[in-house]
DNA sequence: AATGAATGAGTTTTCATTCAT
DNA sequence: AATGAATGAAAACTCATTCAT
């Protein structure tokens, strides 16, 4: 087999990455083996290592991308972004990604170039969010960090109860908002409870 | 057995389980080796099996003897105990607890046991507080898990950041919570330990 | 098992230096295997690891220890030592040894380890023979080398071919010795060719 | 084929050859991988395959080509080589070859086409050589035998350190040399450059 | 009760070799 | 003729667990 193109090689490394990520999402990354992730992507031992040099470097492009992805996401307008992120995680079919997630926060702990990774997937939405709070308050950093804590917590809760009622949580958000006049995430008390009182901003 | 010895098989397990936790704390569950255990709690490997079935049994142990101290905490008062535990989570002297916290979140995902174990520790505060705050919404399953998601949170971001502000996060969470007259709480909008003032702002 | 006696563990290590040398010294350092050793020495994987850490530190070890006897054996009395080392060579009991030699000078090419020592093997022997060979040239050291080459050469050649007269090879050495009144190493032409020049001792 | 395939096969052969004995010198035959030859000769894995069965026909063919060279060099007149070879083992650019040879030792104790090929090369000399020294001793293939071994121990002491005297240690030969009147290799006790003293045979 | 030596299956990783293109 | 992707067996090394003492 002569020099394979590009296409192939990147087709190649989805499926080794798609193998690893669906491995881990499942088992974590230190109780799977590289022949757990070889079985599951249907190839064989050698030929992971001509594209990775170990399970490390698999976890950190893992985590790579999935930063990737969350940034583009939150990219275009971090408030919006931050509602369909949200309700994402109520997505039956996003179970493994939130699997996944908790994951690489566990291996934040031990992994320096993971938690730089994680941390900067809090810090962006801090440096693009918190100017735009500051009329709320002057402490805007802390409020985009609640905010951030209160996705990171939803996806913890899903995973240990599958009947949790996604829209209710989006809607007690909205509740704790709504107050604030957060017209910038396009939040309003739509679905629930009473409308907030009359005459705050 | 005599007295003595139940005191002896007492320090003994926890000789092992401190040991323990201090590692999986450092180096998540699946990294660390039973050695790394036996080195840190300085006895022999046999000795361990006298006391555990093995590493899935200490892990249960230690998740189990964790949960037993979080409903201690939130025990009595869950309101109250709420913010001391959202307090804690800034102590540089608890940072080996957080870790262990997020090892243990991972480890629901492929543990049923622990799995339970957590989302009993979801449960029973949203038993103990939901009705306390039906009079402010009519889903306040919901609000509940808002409130132990931003504590959750908390935790993932303490760990990726040195720099978080623990106050001012504590303090946008009041922010959050006043318009709901939130006395239940026993949080207020202002600093922290002061009484609400009346009127608000 | 409990902790086991120095005995026991010096035993173990020798079962375990000696299984090595019989691998290295039949199929060289790089193609014996792990397996080959703990084969050959009838015990376990594991155990290998609990006294050396891999393969190098076993390879280190074991030209440790044939310095070491190689010391001792010129140790005393270099001139009566060197002719014993040479007569050893013809040994056929020996062979063993004189085939883990050259796996040794082999090393000696890619591990600066292994390589040092044996320059240490040459070093010594020029130090402590060369001031009394100084009457005789004023480069004593390249002398020296000679006598050293004439053992390495003679190993080499040994292996290759079963028949090399060993008593002549000495006495062609004696031959070449005696006009040198080589006195000292206590050569003398016995066997052949001219008896050495009458008055010298 | 036309000429210029076989001129091609050549020189593609040579290429391998000198890359493999390149990585062989540095690291030995069996700390050398198919890969390292293939970087090394800078071409594809599977072009090898079609010059050579596999690693040990590699090894066999730079042995015997080894051997071929050094034929050559002691071919026409030994003696004359002789000295040649041993001034050869001084220059710095030789260090390759020397480590090879050493490499070449190591093999010849496993693999016995490697041990016939070198034992020729000791058995060649001996045949050419021994019937000139037949006046000197009526041993004369031991002393053919001490002076190869001369050589082989300088190339062994040559790689273990750089400062060695190769101009005292071809004096030190002709000093043991010249009581055997021994003008047949070329040898004479003085300097090295000067031509033998005439009257000398 | 306690030890730690011993085991052997399991882990990650490398390697010689093949073969479709 | 030449490529280099692909393979799978084997290498070095680790680990949870057992058990004789």
């Amino acid at each position: 087999m002569p020099k394979v193109d590009d296409a192939h090689f990147a087709a190649r490394r989805r499926q080794i990455l798609d193998a690893a990520a669906a491995c881990f999402a499942r088992e974590g990354f230190h109780r799977t083996s590289m022949q757990d992730i070889v079985r599951e992507a249907d190839l064989s031992a050698g030929l992971i290592y001509r594209y990775f040099t170990g399970k490390d470097d698999m976890i950190a492009a893992i985590v790579a991308e999935w930063n990737e992805r969350r940034t583009m996401l939150l990219g275009a307008d971090p408030a919006a972004g931050y509602l369909e992120v949200l309700r994402r995680v109520g997505d039956p079919q996003a179970r493994a990604e939130l699997q996944l997630a908790v994951q690489v926060w566990a291996e934040t702990v031990r992994n320096p170039a993971v938690r730089e990774m994680s941390r900067a997937n809090v810090d962006r939405p801090i440096q693009a969010v918190a100017p735009a709070l500051s009329e709320l308050t002057d402490e805007p950093e802390a409020l985009v960090r609640v905010f951030i804590a209160i996705y990171q917590g939803l996806v913890l809760q899903t995973l240990w109860d599958d009947d949790v009622d996604h829209a209710a949580y989006v809607r007690a958000v909205t509740l704790l908002l709504a107050p604030l006049g957060f017209a910038p995430l396009g939040i309003a008390p739509s679905g629930s409870a009473d409308p907030p009182p009359a005459g705050q901003q």
